[in-house]
DNA sequence: GAAGATTGAGATCTCAATCTTG
DNA sequence: CAAGATTGAGATCTCAATCTTC
């Protein structure tokens, strides 16, 4: 690693880098970096890209969990469950089907489903077909929750998210989102 | 909460909703809704837009943080530290500097550090300006460890991301994901 | 034996409280 | 007393092991 040593900044051991030797380990090259190198670095514009998205995607899931936990007492998970449930024909599904939407492993599935069962949101219920299964229905008290914090997120994704993609080729914006998620099959399932 | 209740999926409690009342309450309106609603719902591209967005958001960090564990043995918020030290003029940071970039808390910021430290990739040293900061500096070792993950996450970021996004308009996408982020601090800090 | 689901153990992170220094 | 940093307590989530049923 062929680096100069240089400037101490207080007074003390080895400081790695000279005041002058910008290193770019998240988006670009190395700057001064010798042995060739096999995959092209990022260009400015595609630098400036990752670093917004990077920082887009690390900040917008808290945004967006702060204000669902203040204005509604609900973690995105169990708000997750409570709107997946609703989209179902009987309101209803498996704990597995409920895990696979891709937002939480299966174990995680059966603590969320556990608070929200206490909390009277849903109720759990064996399968009939297969008796390995579990089923969660929604409750209608679930229901009527997730009705009263959907306005507030609705409201959310639109002023933190949508406002500010107007003017970008949508149907094009939402292929690619589907492809860096869907490509690969997610970490665990 | 006027909600048609109905068909009995198994043989028990109350299911809330009928086969064909579908709603959406991540990212459209209910269909059936009666009230008058104030915030305007999601129309059928932004709710597409939203919900390969919302699965991008989750999925994108859970594949680079597996592959770049998997590669180098780093955590991402190890990864950022060493990066973000590489990148000052003496590779040197405050505490608070570092947590003020935006990825972790103060508290968050002190574990991943003393974890650092501890493999020898970080140094803690007293600020000689403030008695009461901390400097971290980056080691030759994890200026070396951070080189050599480099090539890997520079791999990711281009095939999960990039290559995805070719095609778009990068600069007003920058700008876009800039706003969605930045537009107002952090919950923490 | 494999699949569905849960439980135990371990890791990371945040919030609130604490300690030290300006 | 405010700010920088750390520590204690608590929450959530994943992985591996376990239990039940196909």
């Amino acid at each position: 690693v062929p680096l100069s040593l240089l400037a101490q900044t207080q007074n003390l051991p080895a400081p790695a880098l000279a005041p002058s030797n910008r290193y770019y380990f998240l988006v670009g090259i190395a700057l001064e970096t010798g042995p060739a190198e096999v995959i092209p670095p990022l260009d400015a514009e595609e630098e400036a890209l990752w670093r917004a998205m990077a920082r887009m995607v690390i900040a917008l899931p808290r945004i967006l969990e702060t204000e669902l936990r203040d204005a509604t007492g609900l973690m995105p998970s169990e708000y997750a469950v409570l709107m997946h449930l609703s989209e179902q024909p009987h309101a209803a599904m498996r704990m597995s089907e409920l895990a696979q939407m891709g937002t939480l492993s299966g174990s995680g599935m059966t603590r969320v489903v556990e608070r929200l069962t206490r909390a009277g949101l849903v109720e759990r219920i064996k399968c009939d077909e297969d008796a390995r299964g579990q089923v969660a229905v929604l409750t209608d008290r679930g229901l009527a929750r997730l009705a009263a914090a959907y306005p507030d997120h609705l409201l959310g994704v639109r002023r933190h998210v949508l406002d500010h993609l107007a003017g970008l080729d949508i149907k094009a914006l939402t292929e690619a989102f589907g492809k860096i998620a869907c490509e690969e099959p997610l970490p665990f399932s």
